[in-house]
RNA sequence: GCGGGUGUAGCUCAGUGGUAGAGCGUCACGUUGCCAACGUGAAUGUCGUCGGUUCGAAUCCGAUCACCCGCUCCA
């Protein structure tokens, strides 16, 4: 970041605009459209779906293929990578081992008054209250009370966590805070309205008289009264999170009967498909730490709020690379990957301040990333984050945390033979190292990267013939070229066609190559514009007789004159190959 | 999850109780020798969905779905 410089405006391209062109092109379209669509879930038209794959492709190709384009990694050496592609649905004790099912499966509660922000599960929090025994009494008042329909100042003075109303009456009666104070005469199960509790004459120690309720704390309590329920950990008031449903995993069934001993996950990440293959990866394919495995593919989260065009969908697409290396190299590592994958994306098109490297602060870590040597975030301001900026990619060390989660909960062995560290033996060779691998994750978002590089090309220039136009880098653009004949006639349509011919087959694995000799060539040009296609090669009158044709540059306008036969070769420097 | 807004042709939108519209785009034919050219013609609508009120609903009412914005959330 420069500080002398002006400050950049904020993207202000319309979101409205891009995506009514995403429709009209076919870029986008909402998922089951003529259903009336389908809350956080979109598809890709045929120009959305060549896009989407020129940069799956990009990526594959740069990252595992060319080992990081031949970039040196820190120790010198090429860096080594190699692919795999893993199952949508894992065993289930995957997700329980990475700690996905465990947490986040029921609304949860943070409690911020503890210095590692405990969770608990809403459901699991009970309160001990009293109430003036006048009051109980009128068993009517109670009975309105815990129907929830009235309220009388009963907030619970002490709570706990427990799963069952047993287990609460249990801790509570361990407690010194409630038994020192008070003497019970026995607590017995009362149901109001479907709701249990049990409640026991108290007495206090200079006589007062109340009842004593021990009772669930319940989501109505929590959204009326949840300044005054006092922390489980620390008895602090006003120190609880709102309880907050993370229902992040998608649930399915293994099997036709579909019974809760069939659940199994849809994947939240493509992470853990490679950590768990990690040994055979390493058993059977000569690869040697340090080197890393990637994959792309689907994930599933339900989101809380999916929005933002395809930004949060509950269905996207990773691209993965875990890189293992041994943990005295990791920092090296993280950094070397940090800066790399940076330099990729500004070299598909995202140049320019709306893409920014952040480094993550340490109370934004994730809990697995800790103790690593640090989290980053690849940022891209959309025109609906900015002035702000929404995650491309995450690089985080993740240090051994997946590997050792698994080891432990698969009881398999996941460490590492190193043969080239430890001390030396008599015959001068090393003795070797038994260790855990470290991980660097360089996670990226491919619908996020697909979306980024929309709104980065889109673009309006009013003084154009055709103001709306995307300006894709030509290695990514679905369209890579368009040969139209002038004319329609004096066999233009032929020799054109004759081209297009020869470009498909030699460019058509990268991307389409169009055919247009409908309306007028200004259409035509506008037409390729808005598609973001950056060559249109035209068919003239010269062309029938000196064997010429124009190249017409999507940016500039500019048309330059080459020969027909070496039309193949200026497009294949141009798309890089 | 809460609050606000929007929903009519592929796109942008008009239509406030009485025959479903415009511009652009698309397609066809003609014209056209390089930048959304011109002429003629054509196709395209569960008016988001369901229900209600009414002789009659795109229009009024209710519910619902989707999208947008703000809050919240996003290991």
């Amino acid at each position: 970041m420069t500080t002398d410089s002006p400050a950049t405006p904020p993207n202000t391209k319309s979101m409205d605009d891009i995506m009514s062109l995403c429709k009209r092109r076919g870029f986008v379209y909402p998922a089951s459209e003529i259903y009336g669509g389908i809350n956080g879930f979109w598809d890709y038209g045929p120009m959305g779906a060549q896009l989407k794959k020129n940069l799956r492709d990009a990526w594959w190709t740069d990252v595992v293929m060319r080992g990081c384009n031949g970039k040196l990694g820190p120790d010198g050496k090429p860096v080594s990578i190699v692919p795999v592609d893993t199952c949508i649905i894992q065993n289930p004790k995957v997700w329980e081992a990475s700690g996905h099912v465990a947490g986040f499966n029921d609304p949860m509660v943070t409690d911020m008054s503890t210095p590692d922000g405990k969770r608990f599960r809403a459901d699991h929090l009970y309160g001990f209250s009293l109430m003036p025994k006048p009051v109980a009494e009128n068993m009517q008042l109670l009975a309105e009370h815990l129907a929830g329909r009235m309220t009388i100042e009963a907030h619970p003075e002490l709570t706990v966590i427990a799963s069952t109303l047993g287990e609460a009456l249990a801790q509570l009666q361990g407690d010194k805070r409630s038994t020192k104070k008070y003497t019970f005469d026995g607590f017995q199960e009362h149901e109001t309205n479907g709701v249990k509790n049990l409640m026991s004459l108290a007495t206090r120690s200079d006589g007062a008289e109340y009842v004593a309720m021990i009772h669930q704390v319940t989501m109505d309590e929590y959204a009326k009264d949840i300044e005054k329920i006092p922390s489980p950990f620390t008895g602090k008031a006003a120190s609880l999170t709102p309880p907050r449903a993370f229902n992040l995993m998608f649930k399915t069934f293994i099997g036709a009967t579909a019974s809760e001993d069939d659940v199994a996950y849809l994947r939240p990440e493509t992470a853990q498909g490679i950590f768990v293959n990690f040994k055979n990866v390493v058993d059977t394919t000569r690869v040697s730490v340090p080197f890393g495995i990637a994959q792309t593919g689907k994930s599933f989260r339900n989101e809380v709020t999916p929005r933002n065009f395809t930004f949060r969908s509950r269905e996207f697409e990773q691209m993965e690379i875990e890189f293992f290396c041994h943990p005295d190299d990791a920092k090296d590592w993280y950094v070397f990957w940090r800066d790399w994958r940076m330099q990729w994306w500004q070299d598909l098109g995202l140049r320019g301040e709306n893409l920014i490297l952040r480094e993550h602060d340490c109370d934004e870590l994730a809990h697995y990333a800790k103790e690593g040597a640090g989290t980053s975030d690849i940022e891209y301001r959309f025109p609906f984050t900015a002035p702000g900026y929404g995650e491309l990619e995450g690089i985080a060390h993740r240090t051994d945390f997946d590997l050792a989660q698994h080891e432990k909960h698969a009881r398999a062995k996941l460490k590492y033979f190193d043969s080239t560290r430890g001390e030396l033996a008599k015959n001068g060779q090393p003795k070797g190292e038994h260790y855990l691998p470290h991980v660097i994750e360089p996670s990226g978002g491919l619908d996020r990267g697909v979306l980024a590089i929309l709104c980065e090309a889109y673009t309006v220039d009013e003084s154009r013939p055709s103001p709306e136009f995307m300006k894709f880098h030509p290695r990514i653009a679905p369209i890579k070229a368009a040969v139209f004949p002038l004319v329609k006639k004096d066999g233009m349509p032929e020799k054109a066609a004759e081209l297009h011919g020869e470009l498909r087959q030699k460019f058509g694995h990268l991307g389409a190559i169009e055919y247009d000799e409908k309306q007028s060539i200004g259409k035509r040009y506008a037409r390729m514009d808005e598609a973001g296609t950056p060559y249109c090669f035209t068919i003239d009158g010269d062309s029938l007789t000196d064997g010429t044709v124009t190249v017409r540059d999507r940016d500039t306008g500019q048309q330059e004159r080459m020969k027909m036969e070496d039309v193949a070769a200026f497009l294949g420097e141009k798309l890089g190959v």
